[in-house]
DNA sequence: ATTATATAAATGTATATACATATATTAGCG
DNA sequence: CGCTAATATATGTATATACATTTATATAAT
């Protein structure tokens, strides 16, 4: 669907106004999208991010603090959403041998399990089924990494 | 920023896999950037989204219901929000003419001095300060408006 | 060694989001 | 007309987000 559709609006100021708007869309299109995957899995996406994080230093546990450095959504609050996941078994906290500050959170199997069935029912319904090719996925990456400035 | 510094990974699996999280990732910084120029003014973004769909239709009072339309996330508590800009006097609920169901908005003088005032702290930190020209915003809102299907 | 500073994680808190339910009113249909 | 269904808004509720504060530990400085 086309912005000017979803919200109601015929014209925009200048195309990278529009664009601004777009991506915000956009990603809320996504999100939403993930989270509905995701009910039947009882998890959120934010959850579901900290175990795809997880999983790629598996079988290697992480600090509290990697875990959040990787993280798309910087303000997450990190330990509340290990809670979670410790509630439900699919994570467990162990102490750090060089730093008592620090907790290193690991994946359980279980983790592992439902992580991999969630990612079969969200890949297919999110990522594979966009309507772009690879090239234009490229561009869209190349233009997407260029628009916001300086930080 | 690139994505890869910002979320700390080298690798993505395809151009289109980036290309989500890229959008969630700019959506996260342009979200981030807005209600940060709005906080001096004591408004949060969906606040401020809802006063410049008012402005719109200015002087004409909106429909709660087109205003949820015109919404980007459409899962916005639209009563919610016009509670809050109700409480600091920048909108009134008027009854609808014809249909008591209705309820209708309006702007409020003070309402437009506001908004106007957190426009000019907002444009120039977001939306022009972008570094794209208007030929690769075009293109870039191409591949947005192309990338979900279906809906 | 003792104090100050920095860091890591957890906790507290206010607001926002997502979604379900309730209330009021209108429209449709026999 | 009287009943049912649909619509518009508001309210209720659980969780998430954003951000400040607290607690514990480690590092640095004098």
């Amino acid at each position: 669907m086309k912005l000017e559709q979803a919200i109601q609006t015929g014209k925009f100021s200048s195309d990278k106004h529009k664009a601004v708007l777009n991506i915000l869309y956009r990603a809320w299109i996504v999100k939403t999208k993930i989270s509905n995957e995701l009910k039947p899995f009882g998890m959120s996406h934010e959850q579901y991010n900290v175990l795809r994080i997880l999983k790629g230093s598996y079988p290697n546990a992480m600090r509290v603090k990697d875990i959040g450095s990787r993280l798309i959504e910087k303000s997450s609050n990190v330990p509340r959403i290990i809670d979670k996941l410790e509630d439900k078994k699919m994570v467990q906290r162990l102490a750090s041998p060089d730093d008592n500050r620090e907790t290193l959170i690991s994946l359980t199997a279980s983790g592992i399990k439902i992580l991999e069935a969630s990612t079969r029912s969200v890949q297919p319904n999110t990522i594979q089924s966009l309507a772009l090719t690879e090239k234009e996925a490229a561009t869209l990456n190349q233009l997407l990494d260029k628009i916001i400035p300086a930080d």
